[in-house]
DNA sequence: TTTGAAGTTTGTAATGGTTCCAAAAAGTCA
DNA sequence: TGACTTTTTGGAACCATTACAAACTTCAAA
């Protein structure tokens, strides 16, 4: 249960997804698949991606974000209208918001359940259902 | 029970919120507030009180959107990214959003329960819970 | 291995919703 | 009315995101 070569998981996520491995892709997916469930803004990203020695342009980074999110490999997550998260966490769950920190954090999606929904009206069909629990953040953060 | 003067209501609205009663806030205030629950953008009220003969510049709209909901008679709707809603109903509800048309509409909160919601975590509080029904809308609109 | 077509990346320009700003206009109250 | 404060306004500025066309990679067939 030893990571064999560095990239051997990402590289089979992207083959799977049918995209080609090239280099920005497999640092980008290392660096967001390689550390458990995170959340980021492809500012944050491409940041984070420079300080790691990666040279992405952040045009790329943001292509790269949304053939993830296509290829269901990532998630969007709206829960501000100034900028747009995406979650490395693809399976049900839901979110805690921290207004002013602007910090995220999953909810498991066994631990909710929304009881009393609505049906879908005529003519269109249930996509997903989001639970954004809203935090007043800690002023002493 | 009948409308006496055209004003009233608006009127007093914004006499309890201490706003100044202005010719923009007035005409702003009847076409948000006299035709039932309205979910509406900022570019889309600027439309529509041009349309209805009213002369008021886009930074007003905007000015005034968001002094109505610091003063609780209007609430933000975060649900796409691009936008940002602003929904006349301020009591207790969720939301419906068709993906691709990019329409809203109101779920009754009574009819809406969340269960297990985890406790706000340490230095935080919960502030409001957010439902999002996204729907997939028809394509034949 | 070479080659060429198709897919990617990149810097930069363009977009579009929203906010900022300082001057002009309107509301308020004695 | 006059003096003062709040609003409104048009236009510039902002900023996250997208568009674009040229340069660069990838990949598989020859």
């Amino acid at each position: 249960m030893k990571e064999e070569r560095p990239f051997a998981q990402t590289l089979t996520r992207l083959r799977d997804a049918g995209l080609r491995p090239t280099r920005q892709r497999l640092a980008l997916g290392r660096l967001l698949f390689d550390s458990g469930d995170r959340h980021v803004t492809a500012e944050a990203l491409h940041e984070e991606a420079q300080k790691a020695g990666v040279s992405v342009s952040l045009a790329t980074v943001y292509n790269t974000l949304h053939q993830f999110t296509d290829a269901h490999l990532l998630r969007e997550v709206v829960v501000d209208s100034s900028r747009t998260y995406f979650d490395t966490n693809v399976s049900d769950h839901h979110h805690f918001f921290v207004e002013n920190s602007g910090h995220l954090m999953d909810i498991d999606g066994g631990k909710i359940a929304v009881m009393g929904l609505p049906e879908a009206p005529e003519g269109t069909s249930l996509a997903r259902v989001d639970v954004i629990v809203r935090l007043a953040g800690d002023p002493r953060n």
